[in-house]
This record gives structure tokens, sequence and C-alpha cells, in this order.
DNA sequence: AGTCGCTTGATACAGTTGTATCAAACAGCG
DNA sequence: CGCTGTTTGATACAACTGTATCAAGCGACT
């Protein structure tokens, strides 16, 4: 098998198994196990936990992007702010892979917020994105309804923590997933914004899943060694 | 020293071994070290690490509620939307110990995902006492206001669900204190129930600190990870 | 005086982690 | 053929974890 293949399949299995048991029960061990080779073959690829720890980060921030743009891709027939609602909706850990990325993301925010620089620069990166995808929609949707004048990027960041402590009070069960939904549409129907003339009913299932607002972040140091890089 | 006291001592060392290097730095050694006593003493009044853990979180479910009431009380004497705009601003990590307390807060959430039972029922205790405070609040505002007939539980949820986001974004350095304060006052001045006319510039400091709207939850029974695999 | 709760120290053990090193294959390619 | 990249296995090591056990001291109360 050729090395990049080799290199993808390991990660998708380390992503897996971060994504179904957290990201503290990724070791290089477990990572070796759940791709089906041995331990040294880790090592071989990825040489330190930080490379694979900085691969799977990599990894699960680009398909995050690329999955969001395809979602919106596929619903870009509809009004601009039936999109975002669908969008909004979509976020939300409504299915099981819903669930396992937002495990997966929540790690990554703990991570983050407990180690310094790389971990917070990567997750800063992920949010960034969903920030500026957000924004994008949201001015389409001003725009439509006629309310100009809005701040765009302001009302992203307000979107995107209201998903995200809604996505982690469905996570633990305070709330449910209908709940959830529909305090996103509490939110957005409360936003001078947002036209609700568009029709707020029908939530069909996605066409394909976005990715969490959380995800992303990066690197843990652990030990003392420096990592050798080696990325790509 | 009684019994009762050491074990406090204990615990409060403890909590700030995980409020300064995260909940996974907590181990029965660290805290020994921390509150300068010997492991076996931990190990004495704990009994188990689960039995650290658990009463961890007692501790800082019991007292967040604690700093709660007295912060509220404490500004008792202005208007209800005030009130609340003051304690959601106050919920936010501004300073250093808002920071600890959101560290440990969020590495609970992540515990409260990933592990099934105690972690999760008593990381919702301590959200279900936020989400009463904030509509006990919610709902002086609106009855302040004249806007009766408001869903006061479900808008306590969509501002527990904001705050909680705009903290994990502040912790991370994706937004600063003061724009996630502005974003909080852009989410209140768009309900329809919060009466703006009571002035909304001084925020002086915080005469205690409330407790954060993450926090809580339990016991990491850790091993048992079934590392089977191997298909393919 | 003796019992009981509290406290310490040293010390052990089994398990898991990241990391490292060894020899030995097997493939493809010049 | 040898060279190079890939892959495995066994195997080690030091550090860390939770847990456990031992003997021994301490203070206070009855």
């Amino acid at each position: 098998m050729a090395g990049e293949d080799r290199r993808e399949q390991i990660l998708a299995a380390a992503e897996r198994v971060a994504t179904v048991d957290g990201l503290e029960a990724l070791t290089m061990r477990s990572a070796a196990a759940a791709a089906g080779v041995s331990l040294r073959l880790v090592q071989y690829y990825f040489h330190s936990k930080a490379g694979l720890l900085d691969a799977v980060l990599t990894r699960f921030s680009e398909r995050g992007y690329a999955d969001s743009r395809s979602w919106i891709d596929a619903i870009a027939d509809t009004s601009a702010a039936r999109r975002l609602q669908m969008f909004a909706r979509s976020v939300l850990p409504t299915d099981d892979e819903g669930r396992r990325f937002h495990r997966l993301g929540v790690s990554f925010a703990s991570l983050a917020i407990r180690e310094s620089d790389l971990a917070q620069a990567a997750y800063r990166a992920n949010l960034a994105v969903l920030e500026s995808v957000l924004a994008g929609m949201i001015g389409d949707a001003a725009a439509e309804s006629g309310s100009d004048r809005i701040d765009a990027v302001a009302e992203a960041r307000l979107l995107m923590s209201a998903l995200h402590g809604l996505a982690t009070m469905t996570m633990v069960g305070q709330i449910d997933e209908i709940e959830a939904a529909d305090l996103v549409d509490r939110l957005l129907l409360g936003r001078t914004w947002f036209d609700a003339t568009v029709g707020s009913q029908p939530s069909e299932p996605s066409p394909a899943r976005a990715n969490n607002p959380d995800s992303v972040c990066s690197i843990k140091p652990s030990v003392s060694s420096e990592s050798r890089a080696r990325s790509r």
C-alpha cells in the first residue's frame, strides 16, 4: 500500500477512535489497533504523538470546511434565510455521526483551553471558518429581507455561541434534539434581519453532514520531547 | 486537624489543581501534593479516585449555586433587566478566577459527554440550577417590562447556550472580554421582553464571583476501554 | 492505660502511556 | 544484483497512573 494511503488509513482510524471514545482515548496503540496495523507503523508515519494529533486536527478541520461547503451548495436553491436555518439545525448533534463529531469537538475545545499555543490557534482557525460561513449566509439573508447595515460578523458569533451551547446541552441530555432545533428557531426569528416569511416547518434530514461548531484544535506536547513535525 | 477540615483542605487543593491545569491533571498524587499531605491521606479520606472526583464535583456545584445567590442578592436593588444583564456578564470569564472556573467547567463538560451516567447527571444538575436562576430573572424582567406570556425557561436555555459558547470562544481567544459582553447585550437587547430603557453602560466589577455556566459533573472510571477492533 | 481516629512513610504492584532499538522481512526498481 | 522504502515483531524502558499493604506514630477520649 502506498505511503499516502497508509497514512490516510491510520488517520481515519485515529479519528474514529477520537470521535467514539473521546480524544483522550487516542493513543499510539489505540490508533494502531483501530487501523489494524502495528504500533511501529504509526510511529513510522507520525513519528510522535504530537505529530499524530496534529495530523488528526488538520484532517478534521479541512474535512469540516469541505463538508460545510458541499452542504450549502446542496441547498443553494432555497432562500438565504431558509438556507441559514437549515444549516444551523444541521450543525446540531441530531444523529450518531453528529454526536461523534461533537464529542471530538468538545475534547478539542477542552484541549485548546488548557494547552497554550498550537491547540488554541488551530481551534480558532476552525471557528473562524464557521464564522465566515455563517456571516456570509447572514449577510445574504439580511440583503434578502431588505435589512442592510447589520453587523454580520457579530451576528454570526452570536449564532455560533448559541449553537455551541445548544450542542453541549443536547449531548449531555439536558434538552433533546427537538428542543434544540426550536431554540435555534427562537433565536433566528428574534433577529431583525431574519425574514420568517420563508416558512419554518419542514425540517427534512440532511443531504450530507455538516460539521460541528467546535471541532478542531491540536497538538498535545505531553512529554518534553520536541516534535519533529514532518507533516505531509 | 479535625476530619472534616482535612477533607475540605484536600478538596480545595484538588479543585485548585483542576482549575489551573485541567481536570485530567487531577490525580491522587497531585491532589496530595497540592494539599501538602501524603498520598496515603487522600486515599484515607476519599478511598478511590472516583470518590475524589465525585467530591470535587459536589463541592464545585454547591459553591456555584451559593455564589450565584449571593451575587444576585448583592444587586437586588436594581431593576430586573439590569440585574439580569449584570449577572449574564459576570458569568463570562473576564478575570483569572473566571477563566479558572471555566477551565474546570469545560473539562467537566468534556467528561460528561464521554462518560455515561454519573458525570452526565451531575453536570445536568448544575445546568438546571443555572437554568432556574436565569428563568427567574427573565420572568422578573418580563413582568417589569409588561410583556408577559413568554416562555422563560426557553429564553433561559437560549441565554445559557449563548453564554456557554461565548465563554468558550473567549477562553480560546477568538474574541476578547469586551466583545463577549457586547454580544451578550446584543442578544438581550433583541429579546422582546428585555427592556433596554434601564440603561446599559456601566459595567462595574463584580461584588463577588458568580459561577460558570458549565461546571459540574463527575466520576471517571478510567480504564475499561475495549481496544478490540482489529477488523479488515 | 488502652482504645480509636488520624496521619505518615516507605514500598510495592500491575497497568498504561510515549518512545526507542533491534533484526528481519517484502516489495519495486535501477 | 543491491538499494530504498515499507512493514512487522519482539522487546525494552522510564514515567506515570490507581490501588494496596505494612508498621508506626500521634492525639484525644473513656
